[in-house]
DNA sequence: TGAAGGATAACATGTTTATGCGGTTGCATT
DNA sequence: AATGCAACCGCATAAACATGTTATCCTTCA
């Protein structure tokens, strides 16, 4: 027997939930709640096994009750509920601990199926989440970009410049004049299109080039 | 029609598959290979709506040959088949342009379901690969380190220092004289315990305050 | 109510950086 | 032999930066 917690703000969804839930075979609905204020002692008392979160609540959202269960309990399983697939709800969510993300507009049964799925240690997802979460995940490792063709000489000194060095301590560290260091960055700035120190270390970040 | 081609070293395996899809209303299977020395000119040449592609073959094994494939074709959806969810496999798939990565013990019925789910655009994946990348996502991001409680206005200026402003830009861009800019950098650098602006913004970036 | 601290601002001084120009050497390609 | 290029070096100047001190106006908080 699955058993659930329902927090979810919009009465006709929580008891079309509820109803659905309580009405499939091994499925049983502890408690349903319209917001998340006291979520740390429901979920201490009910000990559900999983929770169905609705991320658009008014007063304290979906996320920061996610966050409230993790900070006192990391085996519940809980599994967001949103209408929309928005990026930045997906990642904070996963990044809080959510076991699944799906769409309000899943139909019934997929629905207990992701129930089930979450409950075994599996992370249901509708398939355009699972398609963001590719996306972002492919974008935000990217092995750098851009090569700029940067010489040997240009990435040390570069490298030096990251790690906070002023012109002075680069030319001892490297055994060359402070011009020649000079020489260099100005040719790394041409390369990278940028005019200040600080913009070349950005820039080096981002990239990836360090 | 969905159109499909195989890449699969196993004979064993690439029969089966082939005759499950096959024998399956709107799949058909265009041709197998079992290997990807060719992959470009044959991805090419059939032009299939789907590609299956075994991670695990001698010579080019499939995470390559998906490379090749996107360096051509970024519109072929590619579903990664493996026998085992492992981590550094699933990372490397997915950021080099998988559409979906599933379990080669999926069950058939299950196995069309995720090839019409990638042909449409979704993300199929088996839901311990799911958990895999989800809990990959979660543990890559946190961290944050310190804190260094920087007040408002301080993060803002470190914001645009990180932007690549100078002082007077900063300045025009707060509306503040510029020796309050300098007020606040003075104790930005206090608090993150360094001397100058290139510092700033490498730790910037490295704690992740921006 | 008085202390603490954030945001604002001015002034002064010395250092560092950005940019321009010029040049020599040595190696590799043509 | 000529060309290109990376690495090296020097000089000059203006702008930007780092640091110090001082001070007012707020809000918050004990």
């Amino acid at each position: 027997m699955t058993k659930l917690l329902i927090y979810e703000d919009n009465p006709q969804l929580r008891e079309g939930l509820t109803m659905l839930i309580n009405g499939s075979e091994g499925f049983e609905v502890l408690a349903c709640f319209k917001n998340c204020n006291n979520v740390i002692e429901e979920v201490g008392a009910w000990k559900p096994d999983v929770i169905l979160m609705d991320i658009d609540m008014p007063g304290i959202n979906g996320i920061e009750g996610l966050k409230k269960i993790r900070q006192v309990n990391d085996d519940v399983k809980v599994l967001m509920l949103t209408v929309f697939d928005d990026n930045k709800n997906v990642f904070q969510a996963i990044s809080s601990g959510a076991n699944g993300y799906v769409l309000k507009k899943t139909p019934p049964t997929k629905l207990l199926e992701y129930i089930k799925e979450a409950q075994t240690g599996g992370a249901p997802m509708t398939a355009s989440i699972a398609t963001q979460v590719l996306k972002m995940f492919s974008s935000m490792n990217n092995e750098k970009g851009e090569d700029y063709n940067l010489s040997d000489r240009e990435k040390q000194v570069l490298q030096f410049l990251v790690e906070g060095y002023s012109y002075k301590m680069i030319a001892n560290e490297m055994f060359i004049a402070i011009d020649t260091v000079r020489s260099h960055i100005k040719k790394i700035y041409e390369k990278l299109h940028v005019n200040s120190k600080s913009e070349a270390v950005a820039k080096a970040f981002k990239d990836k080039l360090v």
